[in-house]
DNA sequence: TGTTTTATTGCGAATAAGTTGCAATAATAC
DNA sequence: GTATTATTGCAACTTATTCGCAATAAAACA
């Protein structure tokens, strides 16, 4: 199953390259000039999720937000877990440099973290 | 606007204060020995949330469960974040004794915590 | 105890997000 | 240039959650 470029996947890039935010399906269909359909979003974001070229993040209201894997300047072989941070006022979600910590019980492993902290952000508040 | 008691009202709480687990509104619709419809169960849920009764994590697979505000041994006051872990195995989520910490850009500020954890249980393991 | 008030419920319909099957299109390899 | 098959668009579908509305039933009160 090997990968093709196409104006809809560069496209789709370009925009979260440029996005300082988490950005949803439908926020990515507004924000493209060109138009593509609802379903292929979905479709190209998966694979750059499958690629590890973005990561998804699940918000309180149960959407999906997709953003770039920037990696972290202290660890730059991993893209390690963060907070997320999502303002009820601008109705955003950025990923913050805040790696995510935390033990668990005994058997237990974890193999992914969806951590978003809900409030008012810097611009907001 | 003040509240009454119902059957509904107490089965839910009954059957959340037995379970382990935090639940969807599917689960618990299941386990109820009484028909309940569907949006009475979302609202009874929704006003255990409001009256701080029960808390609501939104897990990656997008859905809401709900768990009863168990007060943390250590800090007897106040039900602080923690962690929620989600068993791909056993397909469960239960709320972990461990503190969300975290740390935030200046000027932000957070009102709440939506924190799951994803992997294997110690029952599963 | 009977009556009134209004919170709660059930029902059905609506909404919204995400997925899927399928046929058409277009990258890429040869 | 042709063949292969990844990608796309479309429409339909699924699933979770919400909402309006009329009926019901707690709770307060006479």
């Amino acid at each position: 199953m090997n990968r093709r470029n196409t104006p809809t996947k560069e496209a789709v890039l370009n925009l979260l390259l440029s996005s300082r935010k988490a950005l949803s399906q439908d926020a990515i269909e507004r924000q493209l000039d060109i138009e593509i359909n609802r379903a292929t979003i979905y479709r190209v974001l998966n694979r750059f999720c499958e690629d590890d070229i973005v990561h998804k993040i699940v918000a309180e209201d149960g959407k999906q937000y997709f953003a770039i894997c920037k990696k972290c300047e202290d660890q730059p072989e991993v893209v390690q877990h963060h907070f997320h941070f999502r303002c009820l006022s601008c109705d955003s979600i950025e990923c913050l440099q805040v790696p995510v910590e935390y033990s668990v019980p005994n058997g237990y492993e974890v193999q992914n973290a969806n951590c978003v902290l809900t409030g008012t952000c810097n611009d907001c508040s």
